[in-house]
DNA sequence: TGCCAGGCCGGGT
DNA sequence: ACCCGGCATGGC
């Protein structure tokens, strides 16, 4: 029953994991922190999310309630380096506001939850759309969901596995129906991604030599 | 110097 | 159901 594009999907992870090694994400020391990293990153190279995620650490708000209680103008001079300040600080408030109304500011009641009934709350608040919830899913809560970015799109688009119309749950169907619900699993591919992503796989100029250079790519065809 | 970065929302068709 | 402008900093 093993298809091929299961088996394939099994072989890119194999070389990049082979190339590259354990990625040891998500880059965070807690829980909260990858909450908040991933709402800043959206959008945004992670080196800016690093200054504003330093500047939260030195005024003691990588933490809900001092979250919750700092003025929106504060919290926004902190979250300035990671762009787009204003809109994610508001998305913090939003989340954090969400997480003491549904959970009384616990995570550990947010992530007591069945899987897919969370992913779905999560992506009722506003600020939180597919991507993030499942980066905060897997990499917060351990959860077996797959995140899906732009640099997976790319790269399943040029090595023929997606064609140009597969939309997010499209994508994230095709490795969860392929492969083992696996989290530490999910977590290292999705990581190895982004890092042969980053590395190889580029918008323009079009992908140089790389892990993934054995297996069929279309080197013509836009992004 | 413009393009890009680990998206998402809201309004308009 | 799509399509698109807006959001904004910092690196290359």
């Amino acid at each position: 029953m093993t298809s091929r594009t299961a088996k394939t999907l099994r072989e890119m992870y194999d070389a990049l994991l082979a190339a590259y090694g354990p990625q040891g994400w998500w880059p965070a020391q807690t829980a909260t922190e990858v909450i908040i990293g991933a709402i800043l990153t959206q959008n945004t190279a992670w080196r800016n999310v690093e200054r504003a995620i330093e500047n939260l650490r030195q005024a003691g708000a990588l933490d809900w309630a001092v979250l919750r209680d700092l003025p929106f103008e504060d919290l926004a001079e902190l979250v300035r380096p990671a762009g787009t300040f204003n809109v994610k600080t508001r998305r913090l408030k939003v989340f954090v506001n969400w997480l003491w109304e549904r959970f009384d500011g616990s995570l550990e009641r947010m992530f007591a939850m069945p899987l897919y009934a969370l992913r779905e709350e999560l992506l009722e608040v506003s600020g939180i759309g597919r991507e993030t919830a499942d980066a905060i899913l897997l990499y917060a809560g351990g959860l077996p969901t797959f995140v899906v970015d732009a640099y997976t799109a790319r790269i399943l688009r040029r090595h023929g596995l997606i064609d140009t119309e597969a939309g997010y749950e499209d994508i994230k169907e095709l490795f969860e129906s392929n492969l083992p619900a696996d989290t530490p699993m999910f977590n290292e591919y999705h990581a190895l991604l982004v890092h042969v992503g980053k590395t190889h796989c580029r918008p323009r100029p079009r992908c140089s030599a790389c892990p993934l250079e054995r297996f069929p790519h279309d080197v013509e065809t836009a992004d």
